[in-house]
DNA sequence: GAGTGGTCTAGACCACGAC
DNA sequence: TCGTGGTCTAGACCACTCC
């Protein structure tokens, strides 16, 4: 990593200092090694430490830098491919259902907000499922799933005996009854969010952290059965949407630039 | 939006400025208007310029504010509904064809990435076809469509006459031979990345902008026909993928917390 | 204790838009 | 010309990790 000169540019300092330091760790670096620290980069540029936080903050949106208090700044690795398309990713009983561990479930009146997007009339109890995604040893995701009781209620449960209904607890119950739904129909929508407080330490990051927010609908005999709000990290995830076509492409690495 | 006082609390004053901004902007101000300026507010909370700043970057990057140089900053509509999932919102001739604008076409060698990225040879000639996706009055996305010859070779040409071969360009010649050919199957990726100089501009944002990158391979005749990388303004979109499933439900805005 | 990133300050000047 | 947000500085102190 050389000392690059920053030459008068209409551009912005920090702007400038990315893409040195992106040809840097591109070049220079391997994944998971520590660069330089910031008071030693900010130095060695001429410039002040909060511009180059500035320029690392830009790099880290990215995904291309992590930053450890204590530790120090390392080359990331690449965004892991999650994939969140076919229903039997996300819906219990599914087929990759290991990538969900469910944390709890608890049950309590609709306020407004979770009523009408659910359709069901204020007050009526709602289920909220909380899973977990772990994708290669690490946290990526958290979910809320909401399922009005109504929906659950038109399965027939399934009479556990003896020690199985003792270990039996609200989650499973609830998971085991939405197995045996049948989901017709899903609509889902990725926008930008940031990580609150609870979610934050779930996700182990820092509260403000960029997320992916996934929110699935789930249809079932021509009703709105269920409501997923999903909540990725954005720093290590890439979001795949699959479609059962006829060719199994495969995924590479996005092309930013054409010629 | 009072003065409120900023007690001692173990979280960072920027987060705690950024919920008490938040409760303002929900409770006290409308879409489009001006909220007070970043000097007022900082002597308001009594805090440093630079630390307000921080508060509302978080809330700029979650969609909920806007600021304009010049101008000041405002509270932004919510994010519009961006349809991208079914092959008729981007594929050349599609029912929506009409959200994209084509920009211009180049037709040059593919380098490495982009030919290992599409599966061809290096050096093949590859068409790039830049578009514009507008909604709402509104630039939201830039695309480059990448096309190898040798897909397009397979589709038998129409020969314009007069008057019409003159108008034609290398863009509409490309583009209506896409039309022409059949897909079969599509595979999408987002995820998060940052606006480069000529893409911020298209989305007449800054460098640096945060964009949701969407790379969608197409499928033709059981191989890798097309890949389109786009890139969505993270702050105004919220992208939805819908599918043809028995019911259509009406999309809602997200709910983040259950209980 | 030493070193790291995280937060915060109190200024300064610039670029842009409205007047 | 004035007010706005955008950039940048040169410090300070804190929280965390490792030795």
């Amino acid at each position: 990593m050389g000392t690059a000169q920053l030459t008068a540019v209409p551009e912005p300092k920090y702007w400038h200092l990315r893409s040195v330091l992106l040809r840097a760790i591109d070049s220079e670096f391997s994944i998971g090694e520590v660069i330089p620290n910031e008071r030693e980069l900010a130095a060695r540029f001429g410039v002040a430490r909060a511009t180059l936080r500035q320029a690392l903050d830009q790099l880290e949106l990215e995904g291309r830098l992590v930053r450890r208090r204590g530790i120090g700044t390392l080359v990331a690795a690449p965004r892991v491919g999650v994939p969140v398309s076919r229903r039997e990713e996300g819906w219990p009983g599914g087929s990759r259902e290991q990538a969900w561990h469910t944390v709890d479930c608890v049950s309590a009146p609709a306020a407004e907000r979770l009523a009408q997007a659910l359709g069901v009339p204020v007050g009526e109890t709602v289920h909220t499922v909380r899973r977990l995604r772990v994708e290669q040893g690490q946290t990526v995701a958290t979910e809320s799933l909401h399922v009005p009781e109504s929906v659950v209620a038109q399965v027939p449960e399934i009479r556990l005996s003896g020690a199985a209904a003792e270990a039996d607890d609200h989650a499973r119950s609830v998971l085991r009854r939405l197995e045996r739904l049948t989901v017709d129909g899903e609509s889902r929508a990725v926008e930008l969010g940031v990580a609150e407080a609870e979610e934050a330490t779930l996700l182990q990051r820092p509260p403000g952290t960029p997320v992916l927010v996934v929110t699935t609908q789930y249809a079932s005999g021509g009703r709105l059965a269920a409501l997923a709000v999903s909540t990725y990290r954005a720093d290590t995830c890439r979001l795949t949407f699959g479609e059962t076509g006829l060719v199994e492409v495969t995924p590479v690495a996005p092309v930013r630039t054409a010629s």
